[in-house]
RNA sequence: CGGGGCGUAGUGUAACGGCUAGCACGAGUCCUUUGGGAGGAUUUAUUCCGGGUUCGAAUCCCGGCGCCCCGACCA
């Protein structure tokens, strides 16, 4: 009944082979399965987390006026060499057809975008625009590690913006930039934003949003009263020296790059001589930028920053579900009875409510076992029907030790 | 790609070159049990793949494939 038997993906014992607690928690929890190294199956519960943070993401997306989009994973050969890519980006994953034709998978999607925006674009008056995805990446990692952490298949929004000019781009890069900070804040995380290398695609500098834990694979200088912070690949700062801002001392630590924006300028413009006519009726190339959120990466984040000795702490708005009922059934059949209509009646005044809930009444499994299985998931309310409890509820959070008994009518209050 | 470690039921592991590859957990069946990973009975394996050495290989050797860790790399 319900869907308890989501529980069946949960194992007692962390594969031996796997070293970061977001890869031992996501595995043992039954969020996700490894089919190769950096490529894995997102099982029901995980999926769900998935979802829960592309909405997040999406949500402040389009706030920020960005369409939604989806475009294509596979790309012909032709794209990439037209700007390079082919024989310069080595992550770039290449395949082979049976006729021998050459394509790529892509790894980002500015070869795409280009030519799809501004073969559409005639005047500076259909500018400025932007559009994003959420979809899969590929690159051809020399080492995939870490579990979600880096992986050679990922899922990431990727938004790109097409402006007159500089001034236009700027105004809303720094607007996306806010709003990425918005996006890592309702996830719980705390992102610092660091300036760093643009890559070769780019002189200009670029953010790296940050989120602090030693899985990560960046080195960051931070300051600890104010928000400067540079990734140690581009300053001669080191740890202990003053910060340039706030003279506080600086410290250093691992951090993984969750997010990115980078300023393309007017490269694949010119790369596909794709322009539109300015106020002077000239022709001009855009100014674009790209905007990277690694969702994927952010789960592993999540699960690696936030659990306990006894597994997982999702925060409540991307937790796969809110609340965990366990329905502790036991040999009384006359009171299983009670118990089971309890059940059914917290769990469908719960999701009338739009509560989503997760429902544990399987029979013959001991209630130490269930206690453990969803301190594992980390859902964040785990309410418990029992013989004991009578015409109450007993409800405790994963991240609290308190147990609270609470009146059926006021469940819905408690745990919205 | 360089270095290191490893590969045995679904998972975690044991086995000097030598008996029918042992144990625990999980899963299936039966019985008992029900507030913090319950007990008994029973079932559950091509020892990653391919060669080689040997009377005999999970074990030793060669080659491949795969996984983890460090480094390099990660527009």
């Amino acid at each position: 009944m319900f869907q308890s038997r989501y529980l069946s993906f949960a194992r007692k014992e962390a594969p031996k082979d796997e070293e970061t607690k977001n890869a031992q928690l996501l595995v043992r929890a039954g969020f996700v399965d490894k089919l190769m190294a950096g490529v894995y199956s997102y099982l029901p519960l995980g999926l769900r987390v998935l979802r829960n943070i592309e909405t997040v993401v999406r949500e402040e997306m389009n706030e920020l006026g960005a369409h939604e989009i989806l475009m294509p994973m596979l790309h012909p050969k032709s794209i990439w060499e037209t700007t390079g890519g082919w024989s310069s980006i080595d992550v770039l994953f290449k395949i082979q057809s049976r006729t021998e034709k050459e394509y790529a998978l892509g790894q980002s999607e500015e070869e795409v975008v280009t030519p799809l925006l501004m073969s559409r674009v005639n005047t500076y008056k259909d500018l400025p625009v932007a559009v994003y995805q959420i979809h899969w990446k590929f690159r051809d990692e020399l080492r995939a590690k870490s579990g979600l952490l880096r992986g050679r298949e990922f899922l990431m929004k990727d938004m790109y913006s097409f402006h007159e000019n500089q001034d236009d781009f700027e105004k809303f890069y720094m607007r996306a930039k806010e709003s990425y900070l918005k996006i890592f804040n309702r996830l719980g995380l705390v992102a610092k934003v660091t300036e760093a290398s643009g890559g070769s695609f780019s002189q200009k500098i670029s953010y790296e949003f940050m989120v602090l834990t030693d899985a990560g694979e960046d080195d960051i200088l931070y300051c600890p009263s104010c928000d400067f912070c540079v990734n140690v690949e581009i300053t001669k700062q080191k740890e202990g020296e003053l910060c340039p801002k706030c003279s506080e001392v600086l410290q250093q630590a691992r951090a993984s790059e969750v997010g990115n924006v980078f300023d393309l300028g007017q490269k694949y413009g010119k790369d596909f001589n794709l322009g539109f006519i300015d106020h002077e009726n000239k022709k001009q190339y855009p100014i674009m930028g790209c905007y990277g959120i690694g969702i994927s990466r952010l789960m592993g984040v999540i699960a690696e920053t936030r659990h306990d000795e006894k597994g997982l702490i999702w925060p409540k708005n991307i937790a796969p579900f809110r609340v965990h009922i366990i329905a502790l059934v036991g040999q009384d059949d006359a009171q299983n009875k009670i118990i089971m209509e309890q059940t059914i009646r917290l769990h469908d005044n719960l999701q009338a409510e739009g509560i989503e809930v997760l429902c544990d009444d399987r029979m013959h499994v001991s209630p130490g076992q269930k206690f453990a299985e969803s301190d594992l998931m980390g859902i964040p309310y785990r309410l418990v029907i029992s013989q004991k409890t009578g015409d109450k509820i007993e409800v405790k959070k994963r991240n609290e030790q308190e147990i609270n008994m609470v009146d059926f009518s006021e469940i819905i209050q408690y745990v919205s």
